[in-house]
RNA sequence: GCUCCCGUGGUGUAGUCCGGCCAAUCAUUCUGGCCUUUCGAGCCAGCUACUCGGGUUCGAAUCCCGACGGGAGCACCA
């Protein structure tokens, strides 16, 4: 029978007669782990993550980082930790601890860990044999000149200098003072990948570096470098972001002239967040004129400031394996962190009263009490606090505006309130203990509150404009409970969101982290 | 300008290599409902997508060609 001549409810039918199982579409569960890597072999991966030591990591580097962490102890593999501080110009030392305590914190640990200066003179040797077989030579033009033969596919005369004289000059560039030398590799200047028109291979940089002090002067570019350091530390792996691509022709040339193994090289498309810019050139003059506060500001996807925002590392972790590896530029918007974030502290978080705005409200017929109230009604391991109450009550103004003289709303396990008066003092009266179904049930402080401004974070850009009320201060008073908490501790504020509040010296500040 | 990469709902992603099981995954957002002593969570339902045009094929999100759109590179930075 031609099938296709039915109608579609005919087919239905049709099919519902001879096999009814078919018609029912089982929901087909979706697993969030990373995708097979090629060639991958229990126990035979090896990835690395290759940080510059020039600043804080952000959610970019926690990326490549995750991605490769995951990858090494998904196959049972190592997982190199390795600090490519190759110019002397950007390497700072503190950067070297504060990103192993960002990656701490992100939970990753590594099995090995060395910095690419300290294998400089390895990469001399390789270069040596590069210049002996005539792959790369000494180039002592200025940096106009070679741009702009790079340009129009031109060869400059320092290419026809033969090995030997390179090889001269080459090693005075490492002992002696000459200036104005790089050694190139000899691509093909017509090449119409322009990464191939003989790149940068060493260049001289006379700056004390902050682990090897003035013991170089003669540095390997991130394309000699990065793909020797792959190759000779093992990794199998290695990842980087989409905008090297066209430096993978150089990479394995480069390998392949060198005689040394090639890693299965790989690219994924950078993260970027809407109107969290990651950028140093972005964040560095904020910083400057004092528009964030650091790099540890709400506003910012340094780890940093994240941490400080009450985003936990697993839902970073979480949120990046989502993102998986592909080579979609695309960005994201923040709320998909924050979702991820969500529940994981939803269940594990105390709720607590805060009243932004408040407002007094005297109920002069209230009864006096000793509520004991659990921090989490869900679950009880988080405890329960005892709250005093009498007539005066502080409660939100947004919440008083909605309500006219005559409603009736409950103060929020506590009992029920009417409206008398809403002129000057809030006036209300008691009514009854008992729950009003439906009613509006709002949270409230008794006059034994605390101090507790919550900084709330909004997008740093609007349109690639720097966004002027980016960072909101809301003024508010906390049941006092709240002064308890240790030194941090990421809570809810009943009907405002999830907070993280810090306890230092007794001065308690907020950090809105999100609904 | 040249070269490379990418193009699935509002957003992000799976599927593309190896064409049929895709009348397209999952998440998030949004809308409606349920539940709940929070505007949070949970549960249920719903909306919305294969950039376009050709070709190959019995059959194309998937292969080929072209267009269009987006991104990147063209550093002595990584």
């Amino acid at each position: 029978m031609e099938v296709n001549n039915l109608t579609l409810d005919n087919q239905k039918k049709e099919l519902e007669d001879i096999a009814p199982e078919l018609l029912k579409k089982e929901k087909k569960e979706r697993d969030f782990s990373l995708p097979d890597l090629p060639n991958g072999e229990k126990g035979g991966v090896v990835t690395r993550f290759p940080p510059e030591p020039n600043g804080y990591l952000h959610i970019g580097h926690a990326k490549a980082a995750i991605v490769d962490y995951e990858y090494a102890r998904m196959y049972d593999g190592k997982f190199i930790l390795r600090f490519d501080d190759t110019n002397p110009d950007n390497a700072h030392l503190e950067f070297y601890d504060a990103q192993k305590e960002d990656l701490k914190w992100l939970g990753i640990d590594w099995d090995e860990e060395y910095n690419t200066s300290d294998n400089i003179e390895k990469h001399y040797k390789l270069a040596e044999q590069l210049i002996r077989q005539d792959h790369a030579y000494v180039c002592t033009c200025d940096s106009d000149f070679i741009k702009e033969c790079r340009f129009n596919g031109k060869e400059c005369d320092c290419r026809c200098i033969e090995s030997g004289e390179s090889l001269d000059i080459w090693k005075e560039m490492i002992s002696s003072s000459i200036q104005g030398a790089i050694l190139r590799l000899r691509g093909d200047m017509t090449c119409v990948n322009t990464a191939m028109r003989d790149p940068t291979l060493f260049r001289i940089i006379e700056k004390e570096h902050p682990l090897q002090g003035d013991k170089y002067r003669v540095w390997p570019t991130y394309d000699f470098s990065g793909a020797v350091e792959d190759s000779l530390s093992g990794v199998t792996h290695p990842f980087r972001t989409k905008e090297y691509e066209l430096r993978d022709e150089c990479y394995f040339k480069l390998l392949d002239l060198l005689g040394i193994r090639k890693p299965h090289l790989m690219e994924f498309a950078r993260l970027s967040i809407e109107g969290m810019p990651v950028s140093k050139r972005k964040i560095k003059p904020l910083i400057d004129k004092g528009d964030v506060l650091g790099y540890d500001d709400i506003r910012l996807p340094t780890l940093r400031g994240l941490k400080k925002r009450g985003i936990l590392p697993e839902a970073i972790k979480k949120f990046v394996i989502e993102q998986g590896i592909s080579k979609v530029e695309s960005s994201v918007t923040f709320g998909l962190l924050e979702a991820a974030n969500r529940k994981i502290i939803d269940p594990i978080t105390k709720r607590y009263f805060y009243v932004s705005n408040p407002v007094k409200l005297t109920v002069d017929n209230a009864p006096h009490k000793e509520k004991k109230i659990d921090y989490y009604p869900r679950d009880k391991k988080l405890g329960s606090r005892t709250i005093e109450t009498d007539k005066i009550f502080y409660v939100e103004k947004q919440d008083m505006e909605k309500l006219k003289v005559g409603d009736i709303f409950r103060l929020k396990d506590l009992f029920n309130v009417k409206i008398i008066n809403k002129n000057n003092n809030i006036i209300g009266e008691f009514v009854s203990e008992e729950l009003i179904p439906d009613s509006l049930k709002i949270q409230w402080t008794t006059d034994r509150f605390v101090n507790l401004n919550v900084f709330i974070p909004h997008l740093l850009f609007i349109n690639d404009k720097f966004n002027n009320k980016s960072l909101e201060e809301v003024k508010g008073y906390a049941e006092e409970s709240i002064s308890n908490i240790k030194k941090e501790e990421i809570v809810q504020f009943e009907r405002f969101g999830f907070v993280r509040v810090e306890n230092v010296n007794k001065k308690l500040t907020g950090f809105f982290t999100h609904k």
